[in-house]
DNA sequence: CAGTATCCTTAGGGATACTG
DNA sequence: CAGTATCCCTAAGGATACTG
């Protein structure tokens, strides 16, 4: 108790673990990454198993971070797109060196490697009818 | 459930986040890097606020893991120095960027930050009376 | 389409005491 | 010194149903 002096509370490994490690927030900005820069909810939904509500979740604490930003088209029915802000673009390249990591220590212990998870990091060539719904056509 | 395609258990940010990415291991990889490449059991319990359980438990996933080596030295009393395997130290650049992004935006949103951590990462000089104990001289 | 609202489960971490 | 062994607790995530 007396001889603890490391606040982690006040430590930037700390605050990234709580801004961007979560289970699911680096497919979700790797994912609006991969789709020109901004997204919907049901791409999301669709490609991901995550439940709605831990995705609106992620969502709005990312938007709280400054990581994401949330716009509404007033269209019939309602059209919202999740876009990054330029801090959610700046953590892009450290997710790589994350993916780049893990793909080579996963590759050579012949772990399988998801391809959708490749395709979003341009380890594959894209696919369109790979995936359940096409890519968003930029 | 039939349009869940990303197998998350076979994707590399999956594995990071398993491998290092809990709540005490970026700490233990970097102090054993501060600490020269190699580093005690009590000089983490002496310097972080975690317990010997979850401690020990690290050490052994990151052992097993292979991101460190574990080293028994028969002295009375016995000596256990832990040291970064090429593969533990590959990952420090990374822990580098991730702690420099978080530094900035907390500094830029006037977080405070903890200063045992600036030392451990280059951020601020070492003062040798600010540990409790000393640094070890290699 | 883009979400809320409830309820539930579990794994990661913490407190404390003890040991070769 | 370098750990185990127990017991405990919470917060993150999941299942399911419903809505403007």
């Amino acid at each position: 108790m007396t001889n603890k002096i490391y606040a982690i509370e006040n430590d930037p490994y700390n605050f990234m673990n709580k801004t961007i490690f979560s289970k699911w927030k680096p497919y979700i900005i790797k994912g609006i990454y991969f789709d020109g820069g901004s997204t919907r909810f049901s791409r999301f939904t669709k490609q991901l198993p995550i439940t709605e509500k831990v995705l609106s979740q992620s969502l709005r604490e990312l938007e709280e971070d400054d990581i994401i930003t949330r716009t509404i088209f007033p269209e019939v029915p309602v059209r919202v797109e999740y876009s990054l802000t330029e801090l959610g673009k700046s953590i892009i390249p450290i997710l790589d060196l994350i993916y780049n990591w893990g793909w080579n220590v996963m590759n050579e212990r012949n772990i399988k490697i998801d391809t959708l998870g490749e395709m979003w990091h341009g380890y594959k060539e894209k696919e369109d009818g790979f995936m359940i719904h096409p890519f968003k056509k930029i």
